[in-house]
DNA sequence: GAAATATACCTCGCGATATGATGTATATCA
DNA sequence: TGATATACATCATATCGCGAGGTATATTTC
């Protein structure tokens, strides 16, 4: 899929990988393989942008010796999901109009 | 609208609007403003980058004293809104996982 | 005829962002 | 013992939207 296309959904995937439940980093990328396809170095990024604005929360836990650092949605990161969905009519009017089907002749 | 989001719909919108007609800058963006509000800054960095990209090619003609620089829509540019119309099935799945309607409960 | 507004173009620099490369460390499996 | 999977992190680079600022002419309003 196209790059900047992409960018644009990261942040809302990243928050609704988490918000049935906790998760990390690792797992994270496994749960949206089938949607995106994103790095570790990406991944990580989002994370701490996501952080820092408080959209989700941070707990450290051991797993069978190795650290993991899960991650829990806020209610502002619901916001934010809740944001996208709001989009969704607007993004779907301007596929239409890329398209060509918005109701004049086609 | 989201800017992230935003951005990775601009290209397909700037070439959509001159897909069925050649036009300039002034009135791209007047015909966008419905379904995407930009720019003159950011209009003339896009259409400079398809210009580069060969989606579209340019022709300089007087109207009424001033310049207008019109854009031709390329058979490459053509590629690039069927390349967008090809990402949105991907898209839609997209949505569907974030707007948790996967089929699952909900 | 002066002022305001619309038309029409352009460039520069900033902040935001995705990603490859690179590094560290442990657990598991062949 | 070596390979692979798990799990984290940082840095440099490239791309991009956009506000700020600039130039110039045509049209409309007072």
């Amino acid at each position: 899929m196209d790059n900047q296309l992409k960018r644009g959904l990261l942040d809302a995937c990243v928050l609704s990988a988490i918000r049935n439940e906790d998760s990390y980093g690792y797992k994270i990328i496994k749960d949206l393989k089938p949607y995106v396809e994103l790095s570790e170095s990406t991944l990580y990024t989002i994370l701490k942008r996501l952080e820092d604005a408080k959209m989700l929360s941070v707990r450290t836990a051991e797993h069978q010796g190795r650290l993991r650092k899960y991650y829990h949605i806020t209610a502002k990161g619901i916001g934010r999901i809740d944001e996208f969905r709001n989009d969704w009519k607007e993004i779907e009017s301007i596929y239409r109009f890329i398209a060509g089907e918005d109701g004049s002749d086609e």
